[in-house]
DNA sequence: GGCTCTCGAATTTTT
DNA sequence: TTCGAGAGCC
């Protein structure tokens, strides 16, 4: 038996054995949510109530999976039968069983991103728009805004006013391609990932017997990171919980991060009104970080414009403060991180440093560091491993075995071929699906590799072979292919298809394959990498994570917040929200670094990089400070080496909070001295304040500089 | 209809 | 610099 009044707090323990009814756990960073819920699985087990009548919804599979192998170990049991996932492979697995309820009598085909701006650019050339118009909004930008207008669940046309004010002459059109774009999906038997949690609502209100049948089976939900759901997912708990279930909803206001995909923080904030009777625990001890690295989170937080009421305490009065690092340039900034890397590993273990940024290229500097030492680390974020050309080449083939219809599949398979485009390939695709013998005849003998595709598909449908058969059919016939397309990298596109054989030979099922292959494209790849590495991951990806010593990078204007989300205040606060998110992943250890300046691809000066306004608003002694010298090492404190005119030393912030201005108006400059800078605003009537990089922020009289 | 060349725009986060 | 879209030629 379980001590649970000896391992969890009151909060935690309250929250853990609550017997019945609805339970809003308001968790703060680091105040052992993962714990509750785990503990909370544990004491339903020993209650007696099956685990498989227990359904756990999360954010990413992994937590999911993290969350279930916890509890076993407590229980020192296996939990068999629990159904732990996201909503959207919850959803697959409910619509796949009950497709032909909501309109797709043969199945569905589920789409990844790049999919649905395929779908986009065919419907907006059906269309034919914006054929002479250069500034018409790309693939790309239309699949956004249609598919954040249905997560915001807010007009098309309200959307580009609120926040693409830029783009509201286009809203009639692209109105017309939200609609043509639902259309195509229905007729060629695809799904986009918003039309898993649409669907599913549907079928829920709709279908009273499978409503209830749900319900009956899942008696206890739990979802984690409730403050990230958007209204469709909140309506789905609503469904499967019924007003007085036993759901707990689990969640922390302040690290909503999601909302450019239509999260919506009133989810958590409308709980108690939606749901009957519910009690509130709230989770305010933090039991991962140690005071300094809370004292920058709560500075942090005490900055958002919509202040949030909460100050995390801990019992962990001791640490270091956390240490700001400037570096020259972006460039030797991953030469000082991969040091400190070194230097973290070996003090609090190889597993225990995690790098984070804004935006998964960030990274690619401190990638290519860390190779040309030999240092491997896993990353997560960023680029996924299926959205690879050559993987999405092999995988529509597969495509094709389920589903015929799949025309965008179709168009990958067939524009291989010397001479068929998307528009040919449409046509022999839909020449196939009729049936018409002797047209394909015709095609083949144009075609010649026609013959071949044609005849595997067709071959692998009929045998119903297991995913990693049908691709070693596949295989060999697109190889040839592979190396003709990518004569200098196909070695290692190879690789990457053989890691897909790997992946397969776990599935019995194609359809399974293919979802999961768009639900969670990296739970393999994370299999695949060893243990002891040090961890690059967007902050997106980390959430949840914790390690003993954290460093963020990038930590500059432009690049964090990111400059899209500058001038737009609720998403300026999300960035705000999300370094909060980042720093709080730290247990003992905390390292920003704001290099002075960036490379810029297109010039070949190093640009001057303004610290984001979220450091420079704190107060200097919440960190300690670090300049990189010219000798490549780090002084603490360094002020500018070069006589200088009223030089500030950089960025200590003994000014308090700074206004926010906009470099890019201003514009760069030339000094004698200090050479090119950017210029961050006027002081006086003829003074500049500018940004040198290496030199850090000067004012100089306008006269002495010369305007670029 | 497909391929290639040229010119213009632009640069997040994820299921 | 790189990507993507349009125009014009095959």
């Amino acid at each position: 038996m379980i001590d649970f009044k000896k391992e969890l707090n009151p909060a935690q323990y309250e929250a853990a054995t609550n017997p019945h009814g609805p339970v809003l756990v308001i968790a703060g960073a680091g105040s052992g949510k993962t714990r509750t819920i785990v503990y909370r699985l544990a004491w339903l087990v020993e209650q007696g109530i099956p685990p498989e009548s227990i359904l756990l919804m999360t954010f990413t599979r992994k937590a999911a999976q993290e969350m279930l192998t916890r509890t076993e170990q407590i229980l020192g049991r296996p939990l068999t039968g629990t159904n732990g996932g996201t909503f959207h492979s919850f959803a697959f697995s409910i619509l796949r069983q009950n497709a032909a309820e909501i309109g797709f009598p043969n199945g569905f085909t589920l789409m990844d991103r790049g999919d649905c701006e395929d779908v986009i650019r065919e419907v907006k050339s059906n269309f034919g728009f914006g054929q002479k118009d250069r500034s018409y909004p790309k693939k790309a930008t239309l699949l956004d805004m249609v598919t954040k207008s249905r997560n915001k669940e807010v007009s098309i046309d309200f959307l580009l006013n609120s926040e693409a004010f830029h783009l509201a002459c286009y809203g009639q059109e692209m109105q017309q391609i939200a609609e043509g774009y639902t259309i195509y999906k229905k007729q060629h038997g695809l799904m986009d990932y918003d039309d898993l949690l649409f669907y599913l609502e549907e079928l829920l209100a709709k279908d009273e017997f499978l409503r209830n049948s749900l319900r009956s089976r899942f008696q206890y939900i739990m979802v984690d990171e409730y403050q990230d759901t958007n209204l469709v997912q909140a309506r789905i708990v609503q469904h499967l919980a019924g007003k007085d279930g036993n759901i707990m909803a689990v969640g922390d206001d302040a690290q909503s991060i999601y909302s450019f995909r239509g999260a919506d923080v009133t989810n958590i904030l409308k709980f108690p009104d939606i749901f009957d009777n519910v009690k509130i625990v709230r989770l305010e001890q933090n039991y991962r970080s140690t005071q300094p690295i809370l004292d920058i989170t709560n500075a942090i937080l005490d900055g958002a414009a919509n202040k949030f009421d909460k100050k995390l305490f801990t019992e962990k009065t001791w640490g270091k403060k956390p240490q700001l690092m400037i570096p020259l340039s972006d460039f030797s900034q991953s030469t000082r991180i991969l040091d400190r890397i070194i230097e973290l590993q070996k003090k609090h273990g190889p597993e225990e440093v995690a790098v984070l940024f804004r935006a998964g290229y960030q990274s690619y500097g401190l990638e290519v560091a860390l190779k040309r030492l030999g240092v491997s680390y896993k990353k997560y974020g960023g680029l996924k491993f299926n959205e690879a050309a050559h993987i999405k080449d092999v995988l529509s083939f597969l495509r094709l075995i389920e589903n015929p219809a799949d025309i965008i599949a179709w168009q990958r398979c067939l524009g291989h071929i010397k001479g068929v485009g998307p528009k040919t390939a449409q046509k022999i695709a839909n020449t196939v699906i009729s049936g018409d013998i002797k047209a394909i005849e015709k095609y083949i003998k144009k075609y010649s590799l026609l013959k071949d595709i044609l005849a595997d598909i067709d071959g692998l449908r009929e045998k119903r072979s297991s995913p990693s058969t049908s691709l070693e059919v596949i295989i060999p016939l697109y190889t040839p292919i592979l190396v003709a397309t990518y004569p200098d990298d196909y070695p290692r596109r190879e690789a990457g298809i053989d890691q897909l054989l790997q992946i397969a030979n776990n599935y019995t099922d194609l359809d399974n394959f293919l979802a999961d292959m768009c639900l969670d494209p990296d739970q393999h790849q994370e299999e695949k990498t060893q243990e002891n590495l040090v961890t690059l991951s967007t902050i997106h990806s980390a959430k949840g994570l914790e390690w003993k010593a954290v460093i963020i990078i990038d930590l500059v204007e432009d690049r964090f917040p990111s400059r899209k989300s500058m001038h737009k205040p609720l998403e300026y606060e999300e960035e705000r929200r999300l370094l909060y998110v980042a720093c709080t992943r730290a247990k003992e250890e905390l390292i920003l670094s704001a290099p002075a300046s960036l490379y810029r691809k297109n010039s070949d000066f190093n640009e001057p990089a303004v610290p984001s306004p979220f450091i420079r608003e704190l107060d200097n002694y919440l960190f300690d400070e670090l300049h990189e010298s010219y000798s490549g090492g780090m002084n603490k404190q360094q002020v500018a080496a070069v006589p200088s005119f009223e030089a500030e030393p950089s960025y200590t912030a003994s000014s308090g909070p700074r206004k926010i201005t906009n470099p890019q108006k201003l514009g760069h400059c030339n000094h004698k001295i200090f050479g090119r800078g950017k210029i961050i605003e006027k002081v006086d009537p003829n003074k500049l304040k500018i940004n040198f990089p290496g030199f850090g922020v000067k004012v100089i009289v306008e006269d002495f500089v010369e305007l670029l």
